[in-house]
DNA sequence: AATTGACTGGAACGTCGTTCCATGAAAGTT
DNA sequence: AACTTTCATGGAACGACGTTCCAGTCAATT
């Protein structure tokens, strides 16, 4: 995309390195070694070159990051077809974030950054653009699409977090476990609804849990017609 | 509360360090300067010590900043007073977090970590408490909760994120005026939604439109009785 | 053949969180 | 009063990070 003006390009490395396969490695670091794996250090080793040559292609770490999300979500977006019912196509857009933070938490931080770059734009495109055709009246269009995109942000954000927090390799039935044990030994005087959900919350559903709420948001929206 | 079991403390320099002042101290510096000014050594030099010496009240950097952020919550959360109308009482808790997190931006970020840590609990507790006296079924209670978490812990997220951006001073009207104008010079055909939204996004009350989405959520809370 | 400019990679800089430890002052003990 | 112990301090040092710098390399152009 970026090389179109350049007519031909000749290698000088078998392997040379290019911003797309800076990313590529960066992906890889980020899902298997976790956000504090990434290093310009750790990159350059995998990349068998110098810290240096990286920035040649890459601003800074945070341009990095951001390339490597638009990598990510341009493919959930492209992934989801767009000829369904509005109201399916918004859940099906909503559980494609869903599955690809849960692949790749690391995203679920990185979407709150710089909301002009491709993946935020893409997400409240796709989203606020099926709220329009679904009918919801001008005046609310707005508020809506802010509701389900903030919703969508905050669990984004959590499961990154929580991937932050696992000693690796740890699966989300586990750390939901820890969690919910921490909650049970809390005082049922001070914390009732938290001791009294904690049980619920060992047992419960991630995705299926999202996507309830997402619905709960569209009941919401409908009621406004 | 710790020092329970001390039967007096005689002080060792007339300004002795402590956990309190120390957590105060950083708090002045993450509202004042933001969130990359807090280092060790700019605590240490504030506090007129070493940065060593911190560590005998603190674990490390993050208890650091889950201190501070218990402290924050915890004063918006003895504010609100807990007898009005359940559905008001959350409005008012919703309205009292995004307030602290407007003053205190770098809340939004950590709320995330920890969730088992007082700060995340207290809010937990305290909206999942008043959708339970608003008589929530009980099959649609935790559902309920998460939503209303999440999309606050949403807003939060990206009110963080924003204060990070901000060249430090800049006022919210100036930031979304800035994010709005780069909406307006996008090709209005692959992005519809987000050009026409634009005009709205410059123009529009942050803190009026957490609350229609707050809203919005308890209406689709209404829609399941 | 000489020159240019895209590209490389490793050394070096400054800053960070954290650890270590020599020092001191108060409290407790004899 | 002299001592030991405990609590607390603060500055030096360590290792890792993002980033900058620059001397070098190689293909393409002149």
């Amino acid at each position: 995309m970026v090389m179109a003006s350049r007519t031909q390009r000749t290698e000088r490395r078998a392997d040379a390195l290019s911003k797309e396969r800076i990313v590529e490695a960066a992906i890889e670091i980020l899902d298997t070694e976790g956000e504090s794996a990434l290093t310009f250090r750790a990159l350059a080793a995998r990349l068998a070159t110098g810290s240096g040559a990286i920035y040649w292609h890459v601003a800074n770490k945070s341009d990095l990051l951001a390339a490597a999300t638009d990598d990510v979500i341009a493919r959930v977006m492209t992934g989801v077809v767009g000829d369904a019912e509005p109201r399916q196509a918004i859940r099906a857009v909503a559980l494609g974030l869903f599955d690809a933070i849960d692949a790749h938490p690391w995203v679920g931080a990185q979407l709150f950054r710089e909301p002009w770059r491709s993946a935020m734009l893409q997400i409240v495109e796709s989203v606020g653009g099926r709220l329009q055709t679904l009918g919801v009246p001008e005046s609310a269009l707005f508020d809506s699409a802010s509701a389900l995109l903030n919703y969508i942000l905050g669990v984004a954000g959590r499961n990154a977090a929580n991937a932050r927090l696992l000693p690796r390799e740890t699966d989300r039935a586990a750390f939901l476990g820890a969690v919910a044990t921490r909650w049970t030994q809390l005082d049922p005087a001070e914390y009732p609804f938290v001791h009294r959900v904690a049980t619920e919350l060992r047992e419960h559903d991630d995705r299926a849990q999202f996507l309830a709420g997402i619905d709960l948001i569209l009941a919401g929206i409908g009621t406004i017609r």
